[in-house]
DNA sequence: CCAAATTATACTCACTTAGAGCATAATTGG
DNA sequence: CCAATTATGCTCTAAGTGAGTATAATTTGG
């Protein structure tokens, strides 16, 4: 049979066959009081990231020996992002036009999750706040002014520059749609639709490299080594959907906690608050945690009971997984 | 700041980085009446795919040339499942594990629907039903005989001949949630568990290979070239579970069709029954599809309305999408 | 042409879940 | 002790889901 294989593969080849170099990148997480963070090299420009070896036993062990390599950070909970090919990449280094034959590079994404310890060699790692990336993705305090002030004239204005009147109306529409204008709602999982629509509409700096001095100036938002900020919006929106159906916030949370701290986390990730009796309910009902028996001592208020985990739930559960309750406040 | 890219890339290089060869494996899907149905090449014991190539605009584009070549079949939907190299298949292949520093392969495989239209040039293209893969998949009859007769002592066995007590009774609850057995719930999405499952009891021919006869045979299901039994375990799980939060059984339906047709299609993919009278109530209060004017006139029975797919749905709901309802009779 | 079979379609009902608000309890800091 | 703060429990309503029943419009067999 594997004979068979091989014949009828030889028999399909036609054109050159080639060999490519492979890259793996991390997007690592973790939620430390500052607020959801990411794991950066270079000043907060870049994600750790690195070839993949022959030294290593698979991708994903090759990714961690990168990143701690580079952070010293060691990984956890690991999936799979998405894998994408040079001219795959939507536009991006489109300097690089004219090295054709070159050599082609495979991109392999990861989303990593790990405990916020901020340990000794602190220099070494750099965390950076998801929304110093990501201004308009915070809405735990509201919608933030940058939509209204910014976004929204500029997004009109690129709509306007259209030539024909029913692509105005589309490009509209979609600007509508992706960051919840003209009363619509805020939707939290478009994370990677927002950032692909500020790129088509040039106002990042990311979408401005390569082409001369344009006209106006980035909207504000840090931006990143080639395409990577674009891979932290598909980590981030991942995430953002995830939480919702599987128990993975768990993987950010230190081993005991409150519930309150585990509603502040998900909020945090989420960007947006939730309804705090109905969050306890729902925790509770669904047998995620177990009280540990003690109780915070250390701060205001009444004291909150402490859990932790019950890791059997990963268990029981492969699929089914945990709900979570965002409201519209 | 791409130069301080490269140099951070450079500083950070450790072991002899290396090429690799890329491969793309596609599990391309339809539903024609025999049921749903995978693109096979080989006597159905190979899925279609080819090395990426300098010759490919992009990884899909290298995914379209090779499976239009190898069988005529053009494609419509693509995503992508999973990325995996060589030593990252689990236990697969174990017979080459003498062959050390050969070329490293990168495999990344994608999940394709197309409309059922058995065309021209038959010949190439050979469909196969899924549930020749996978019997014990397809529950809209009721539990296939092979779960209660074949695989629930088959598995037990495996897990009596685990060493220690708890491994064993790991081994059973582990089954026991795979299959729905000791009265648990079936869930349909559980079809990659499910399959690495059987292959981990060693009770199919996948598992076999490479060592020496072993006690039992296989249990029945048309066994596949190296791992693509596992990718289109994971194609089918994806699709399970997609259909019912995203609009893609559309993609897999002619461009007019019964509401009863729809369902059918459901059942055919989730290999479980829908309640007819919820199924059609969703559907219409989530504005899926829309009717014709026009109304069935071919078979028995009461004609039907046709029914076409608003498209308009895909912009307005990038995200949001359909719900579908399997009920457990 | 009628009756049975078949398919389509509409409606009802009980039960669960989700969103939102209110009430009470147990602390700390002046 | 009082005010502020946090924790925790409870209720109410609207919407959604699973399941069953009734009626309508055909074809097919006699």
């Amino acid at each position: 049979m594997r004979d068979k294989e091989k014949a009828s593969r030889s028999d399909a080849r036609s054109g050159e066959a080639h060999n490519a170099s492979v890259d793996l990148i991390a997007v690592v997480v973790a939620v430390p009081n500052q607020g959801p963070s990411v794991l950066t090299v270079g000043q907060g420009s870049t994600l750790p990231s690195g070839p993949f070896e022959l030294g290593h036993r698979s991708l994903q062990s090759g990714l961690r020996a990168w990143v701690e390599h580079q952070t010293g950070q060691q990984l956890g909970y690991i999936e799979q992002l998405y894998t994408f090919a040079d001219s795959d990449r939507a536009g991006a280094d489109s300097d690089r036009a004219g090295e054709r034959h070159r050599q082609r590079v495979i991109s392999i994404s990861y989303l990593a999750l790990t405990r916020a310890e901020h340990a000794a060699d602190e220099a070494r790692r750099a965390w950076r706040r998801w929304y110093d990336y990501f201004p308009w993705e915070d809405h735990r305090s509201g919608i933030p002014p940058i939509i209204s002030e910014v976004l929204r004239p500029r997004l009109l204005a690129w709509a306007d520059n259209a030539g024909l009147d029913p692509l105005k109306r589309e490009r509209r529409r979609r600007a509508a749609f992706a960051f919840g204008l003209d009363g619509r709602d805020w939707n939290e999982e478009l994370v990677l639709q927002r950032y692909e629509l500020l790129y088509e509409a040039a106002l990042i700096e990311e979408a401005m490299r390569g082409s001369e001095a344009t006209a106006s100036p980035p909207i504000s938002g840090t931006a990143m080594t080639a395409d990577h900020r674009r891979i932290l919006a598909t980590g981030v929106a991942r995430l953002r959907s995830k939480i919702k159906y599987r128990p993975v916030v768990f993987e950010l949370m230190p081993p005991v906690f409150t519930l309150l701290q585990l509603q502040r986390t998900v909020e945090a990730l989420s960007g947006r608050l939730v309804h705090k009796p109905n969050f306890r309910r729902l925790i509770e009902q669904q047998d995620l945690v177990e009280e540990t028996g003690e109780t915070t001592a250390d701060t205001v208020g009444r004291p909150a009971k402490l859990f932790r985990f019950r890791h059997a739930v990963l268990d029981e559960r492969a699929v089914a997984g945990t709900k979570l309750p965002l409201s519209r406040t």
